[in-house]
DNA sequence: CGGATGCTTGAAGCTGCTCAAGTGAAGTGG
DNA sequence: CCACTTCACTTGAGCAGCTTCAAGCATCCG
């Protein structure tokens, strides 16, 4: 982790977010916590960053000692497979929250690596469940937050074909990215072709080809790691396999 | 549900295990509570039973009341895609908790059909959400729970090869359905072709052929939903894709 | 400039899907 | 008790989508 002398006065802005500001807001604000109660949350939260490209948040067999908030960057979650290909679980973008999967074992059950740099919040475990133990209302949004991921998991349950993921895959990062103010169909990939290709288990060339060929129907335009979606309507549809061609 | 007069002794039998002996105990019971504690959770489930195949334990919208512990038979969870298949989340066997789909939007995200006849714990979810801020240990508990349906899902991640899923299948349904006493390799399949297929996503056919060719080698042995393992080993090598051919 | 990396494109082959027919066990009704 | 239906599963043939192997480009960086 680096120092925070070279930061910039932009970085040193993003850093300063105060937690009523930020997306881990729904961890521990609507359920009623009142302003002390949110001091006590705010006071036991690690801010952390930058985080360079490639450095790990955690890896396989760790310890579970934290969950983290993503303020600003990306993070892949992935493990390695028997065969010793990367599965590719996830990303966690800006206020997402990882680390969820080492509840049980106590250990963590994946690795989680920057892909962007970032700025993260770090969350003590054993902090936030002793005082879920105090207030019933953390508790229910930790559960809440639990079962947001396991329905991640769920979201390209219902697509065998590649176009489809592909598609569904685009919409789910757009929706995810887009910040009111951007472009509004515009936005930058902030994972490689590789990593997209391992998420959606599909072969990085069967990836590429696909992407070319929306390009070519005039779904999307792409240069390099920007995307614009051309279409969304028609893509929708798409990812719902609701539209071939 | 069925009145309880049309029960033979055998399923009275199942009917009257205490949760000291139950699957659920994990839930309640590891990390130390007491005997009066143990007994206010144990008074407020319902046991209910038996449940005919076909019937639905909950449906999609439905509101999350309670969270279900199956004490015999099979139930499946599925939802309808977009194209209006049947897309198959898993089964959920004898000592199983399921429902927790439900926590976040409090509404249910999937169905649950009984496949085989069930008995099953009803534990009411405003009971042990209230009882789980009394005893610290409950609550954790309960996240470990959710937490250990998380990682299901991550089973089957590494494997895109055919084989290779209903190899692991069959050895995950094998282990989960054995119990010591019964005979060391061998099972029933308490869901059919159709659902094993829908849940690996392959077509019942693939399947089929599949499973014929695991028989050719000596693999296996089949007989409609009778399955016996006969080289466990290479069908873990092959389920982690190590052993082809 | 040269080398590395990440992405794209091409050609050939295999896996798994679709459509279609066949089998066999269990149940129904005369 | 035996034909008839039904339902679940199996088997076959042909096709398509995806993968693999291999080479070609472009961008980035020293």
């Amino acid at each position: 982790m680096h120092a925070y002398a070279d930061m910039s006065t932009e970085e040193l802005e993003l850093f300063r977010v105060a937690c009523g500001f930020c997306s881990l807001r729904e961890l521990c604000w609507p359920m009623g916590l009142e302003p002390p109660e949110l001091a006590r949350l705010h006071s036991m939260i690690r801010r952390s960053g930058p985080l360079g490209v490639g450095n790990h948040l955690f890896g396989v067999g760790e310890r579970f000692t934290a969950i983290y908030a993503v303020r600003t960057g990306c993070i892949k979650s992935y493990s390695i497979g028997a065969d010793g290909h990367e599965l590719v679980h996830g990303f966690y973008l800006r206020g997402e929250v990882l680390g969820f999967d080492a509840v049980h074992p106590d250990r963590h059950r994946c690795n989680a690596v920057i892909l962007e740099p970032s700025f993260v919040c770090v969350i003590p475990y054993k902090d936030i469940a002793r005082l879920s133990v105090e207030f019933h209302s953390l508790h229910n949004q930790i559960l809440r937050v639990m079962s947001r991921e396991f329905s991640r998991q769920l979201k390209f349950a219902d697509s065998s074909v590649a176009t489809q993921r592909i598609a569904a895959f685009l919409m789910d990062i757009h929706s995810r990215l887009y910040q009111p103010g951007s472009a509004e169909y515009e936005f930058r990939l902030p994972m490689s072709r590789e990593d997209i290709s391992n998420h959606l288990r599909i072969a990085p060339e069967t990836l590429s080809r696909l992407i070319a060929k929306m390009h070519r129907k005039g779904l999307i335009d792409v240069d390099r790691r920007r995307i614009r979606l051309l279409n969304p309507v028609r893509l929708g549809l798409m990812a719902q396999g609701k539209h071939h061609g």
